[in-house]
DNA sequence: GTTATTATACCAACCAGTCAGTATTTTATT
DNA sequence: AATAAAATACTGACTGGTTGGTATAATAAC
């Protein structure tokens, strides 16, 4: 028989392989069983640690929200907010490019969110965890004379990073990772230029 | 009994409700009998004119699409090119806005074709239509010496549209309509700011 | 009466969730 | 250390409901 694991462990096994087989096969193609097996388990060990499919894909998706939103503040510390900007945008695209798994995955709760009033929440505050750290850094960009004083910060950071999701989404449907980087460097270097205080650069 | 149609008119009230429906429920949620029930049908009846479900979801997709994609071209006849570039992308914010149901059925559909061939051949068709359709304006505005002469007309033209794509993505997802058109078009005015050529304006 | 269209009744497969029981590990007792 | 008791982790057969798809009968149109 398999042997006994901690909570904690099987937990997080149980929603590893639940990114992955939803990933693979969406979803509502995603079945309890196929996650349990990824696992050596059986589908009874699946609900004796989480209550419902729905339960399970919410923890998944809480701790990969966890982890990446960490990462990403990380990323944001730089010398001056142009670099910040220019280097957080580009660790998102390499995690997506690292993980396409992850992307996927972020595909279908985004998805899911539309319906299912739990996903909707901890998608939005996924979302507002990304933003306030990207608003830091615009706000901090303003401050230091950097960007244009009249700049709307929380605007700027949308129309960053949700061109960078429109990218990231599109490259997900049309698979052609060799445009992907060049477009969305393109982009967030556009973006990000047009931030800039013509005027009086510091 | 229900009046007897021409196998067009069944086919078009079929795939309209199944537009609809889907964009309530999610495609997978959405079932065959509540699809033909909405147009007075039997579940015999909806397969009398679709081999399955699929081809049902095939064929309204690419209604859809025909129609949309004609829209936009009309929409970016205008006199320079900057004008076609922002009042295409108003007119796609405005049909989003205008008929929520077409936003959230492609949602589910650019989804679908992750997984599905038959999908994902058409979505690709449908976003090369739209994207020629920029394209070739944004070519226009090169040769009229509008736009900067180094810009790669196809890399600029997927930035500008797939930027409204996250935007808009992230606004189904946000459900916020009083940010939606602000940050669309702070957006658009940025990117197509950005393609100007500063040198030499005509 | 023949063909096109619609309705009814049905089936087989699928799948989330349950549960009574089993195996393993930990803790308490002597 | 040995053993008993309790707690934890796991199993797999079963259930109940759902749904895509089909076979066949009924009805309308020409």
């Amino acid at each position: 028989m398999v042997r006994h694991e901690t909570a904690e462990t099987r937990r997080a096994q149980l929603f590893q392989a639940a990114l992955e087989v939803c990933a693979e096969n969406g979803y509502h193609e995603t079945t309890v069983d196929e996650i349990a097996a990824r696992c050596g388990l059986s589908k009874g060990s699946l609900y004796y640690h989480f209550r419902s499919k729905e339960d399970l894909f919410l923890s998944a998706l809480e701790a990969m929200v966890d982890q990446f939103a960490s990462l990403l503040a990380q990323a944001s510390e730089r010398e001056t907010a142009s670099e910040a900007l220019v280097h957080s945008t580009e660790f998102m695209i390499a995690q997506v490019e690292a993980h396409p798994k992850m992307g996927l995955a972020t595909a279908e709760f985004y998805l899911l969110s539309l319906r299912r009033p739990e996903f909707r929440k901890r998608i939005k505050a996924y979302y507002d965890k990304l933003i306030e750290v990207g608003v830091q850094v615009v706000r901090r960009g303003i401050e230091s004379g950097e960007f244009d004083p009249s700049l709307d910060s929380l605007v700027a950071t949308r129309v960053l990073f949700l061109g960078c999701d429109g990218v990231a989404l599109m490259q997900l449907v049309l698979n052609e990772p060799e445009h992907f980087s060049g477009v969305t460097r393109a982009f967030v270097a556009r973006t990000v230029g047009s931030f800039l205080n013509k005027g009086n650069a510091k």
